[in-house]
DNA sequence: CTTCTTTTGTCGGCTATCCGACAAACAGAT
DNA sequence: ATCTGTTTGTCGGATAGCCGACAAAAGAAG
């Protein structure tokens, strides 16, 4: 899942962006361990060059994940969440202020940001949409439906996904308790709508019936 | 309510920005009238001179209020929200190329344009925040408590908030049904931490305790 | 003061979702 | 092949908040 649907990565490698590049510093990271947590007081940009990173919000024991990073996904640390590891990484980091001063220096540079930006806050729109008017069934669907849209391969049978993430991850990314979604998805896979190919791995058979009940 | 943080107003007497003071257009509205739809296909940024507007998300009947802007604020029309009148008044608005244009040629507004950006975007984290992991009797206290200590007049008894909203209004504002809330208020009132002086005006007596059920 | 509209309070039934608990299935290490 | 930790499925009880309905209260307009 690409959270900002902007490859920094790639953006950096345009001539144009040369003295930005020297700017950052790498900084790699191990499984599971928490990268940023909403006290860090340092004020740090990073991009993610490889491995996954969730953002998330916790409250005492419950958490809620706002998007899962991938390589060349930018964000921020001084925005209140926490960062994980979903597996062994490394980012690209750099301090704000240098940020600042790119921003001042590389007119290109600042368009990047105000996109990138729009775009995390367009997505934090669709977070609130989904918590606010639709149920967890409903959530559920879109967000299968949207990665079998996007990121699906066809297969004989119907598409198939690479979720790469278990019922418990799942179920925080959707706002959820795990139990409610793994009863949901029994459910959609009695009516033949999903199928299990392994840990990680969907099957969606029925695309549109999916797309339907992600309506509601 | 401010909702940005920032008082666009202000910051356009400032006497840098003279040139993006003559890119704005006037444009007035009425009460209860909706000024911008999703589905509007021009891509403007505006900010309130006069009058209070709200942005809102809404989906078949339901609607949830995301903010309130007062004048000083800016917003654009892009973001797949309405936008609607509480009360007569007045827009400065703009095409989203002048924006550009702006930011290419004055380094300053940059600044102000990602300021702006980054409070919207981390009032729309609070606000997932809130549904995520509080229940309505805590996001309506933490609502109560914050609009006290930020705009409050202290008055004997306590402090005096003017909310200016009907409890329907005030329940979209909040993600719940008016009942609820109606409920919820009427609660805090016989606990004596509330006092209805008028339709708009409360008197908050007990600001520790609502800052506690806050918490929850 | 009378009438009409808007706003508010309250009740009871309904349902989506949570929560704790437990067992079964699976995966990786030895 | 066995052991151990992780992941998944399922059940039943509890509950927050929704929804429809209706009446009372407050304001606005004449």
């Amino acid at each position: 899942m690409k959270f900002s649907g902007i490859n920094l990565l790639d953006e950096l490698e345009r001539a144009e962006f040369e003295d930005i590049r020297s700017v950052f510093n790498e900084r790699s990271f191990k499984k599971s361990s928490i990268i940023f947590a909403p006290d860090n007081d340092e004020d740090l940009v990073f991009i993610v060059a490889k491995g996954r990173v969730r953002i998330y919000l916790a409250y005492e024991s419950k958490e809620f994940t706002l998007g899962i990073l991938g390589p060349g996904d930018l964000y921020s640390t001084h925005a209140g969440c926490f960062v994980q590891a979903y597996e062994d990484g490394m980012l690209l980091t750099t301090d704000v202020q240098s940020v600042k001063r790119c921003m001042a220096d590389i007119p290109l540079f600042n368009r990047t940001m105000v996109r990138v930006l729009g775009k995390i806050l367009q997505n934090s729109f669709s977070v609130i949409d989904g918590l606010v008017f639709k149920d967890i069934n409903s959530r559920l669907c879109a967000y299968l439906h949207k990665e079998a849209a996007q990121y699906g391969k066809p297969v004989d049978g119907g598409i198939e996904i690479n979720l790469n993430l278990t019922t418990e991850q799942f179920s925080t990314l959707l706002g959820a308790t795990r139990q409610t979604v793994s009863t949901l998805l029994n459910n959609l896979t009695r009516e033949g709508i999903l199928t299990r190919i392994d840990r990680s791995h969907w099957l969606v058979a029925e695309l549109e019936q999916l797309k339907a009940l992600a309506e509601n």
